[in-house]
DNA sequence: GACAACCTGACC
DNA sequence: GGTCAGGTTGTC
């Protein structure tokens, strides 16, 4: 479900609402949503929520006895806060109660987790120590070297967590359609000016994304359970077979690198 | 690189 | 019945 733009959302919406807050209980419904194994509910109980802080797509949560809950809602997670008196949907796996409101996990299709780690042990995290830059943190310089120093297809390139953290499917088809440049072409072989370009759409897809709080094309809802708005503002994700806003040719669907990819073929070519 | 695996549900 | 899905990981 959600890439960069999605879980920032989820991320500042957490910090309005359970920032500086107590958990007063926990419900682990189902165990084996915790990628190490169930925590202690007293490693839980009776902590102040730190912070709310995000790391490519992880959600990081420092709590006051210097462990961190981690989570990664992969496709279909959701982390809302609401009335504990609110209906309880199914799939919902793991509880956090402050007082009469809640923190819930929810993920139908369960290939998110839950973990809790020592705070001064995160660095040790392999799944944390491989995530590379967020976007926003790398110069146009930086940017354009890390690409060209890769010989790989852009696509997959720009959802390789590990380069650049937080563009998945959508993101990446949207800012290589800005950019001009098809989702196949060698990134070690992509002019400058292309690069710059798609430098910059990555960025502004991401930030106009952000103010639209996200893309919801299926599950994807903030932490008050409200969809976001950017699936109306995308130009080629999920418009197969429609045409081009700029120039009218249907937009094309290919696999590539396993994932469905959207593109013009007339705005984005291979040569 | 391609593909299967992890799961459930929506859609054809 | 088969295909597809905002992700990641591990196997050829």
């Amino acid at each position: 479900m959600p890439e960069l733009p999605e879980v920032e959302t989820i991320v500042r919406d957490l910090r309005d609402k359970i920032a500086g807050q107590t958990i007063t209980s926990v419900d682990l419904i189902r165990p084996s949503i915790w990628r190490s194994g169930p925590p202690r509910k007293k490693s839980l109980i009776n902590t102040v929520i730190n912070a709310v802080i995000r790391k490519g797509k992880n959600i990081l949560i420092p709590l006051s006895n210097n462990f961190t809950l981690i989570f990664h809602l992969k496709m279909t997670g959701r982390l809302t806060v609401e009335s504990k008196d609110a209906p309880i949907p199914k799939h919902t796996h793991l509880i956090f109660n402050f007082g009469d409101r809640q923190l819930r996990f929810n993920d139908v299709r369960r290939f998110g987790y839950a973990d809790l780690a020592p705070s001064d042990k995160l660095a040790e995290i392999e799944y944390l120590k491989k995530i590379g830059p967020d976007p926003f943190e790398l110069s146009r310089a930086m940017f354009i070297d890390l690409i060209r120093s890769k010989n790989r297809m852009i696509k997959p390139l720009l959802m390789d967590q590990s380069i650049i953290a937080g563009i998945g499917n959508i993101y990446s088809d949207e800012a290589l359609f800005l950019a001009g440049i098809h989702p196949r072409r060698i990134s070690s072989r992509i002019k400058i000016d292309k690069l710059e370009k798609l430098y910059n759409s990555t960025l502004r897809v991401l930030q106009n994304s952000i103010k639209s709080r996200g893309t919801s094309v299926s599950d994807y809802v903030d932490a008050s359970g409200q969809k976001g708005t950017f699936q109306n503002s995308l130009r080629v994700y999920g418009r197969e077979g429609e045409p081009c806003k700029k120039c009218r040719r249907k937009i094309k669907r290919e696999t590539i690198g396993s994932r469905s990819a959207h593109f013009c073929p007339g705005r984005q070519r291979l040569n």
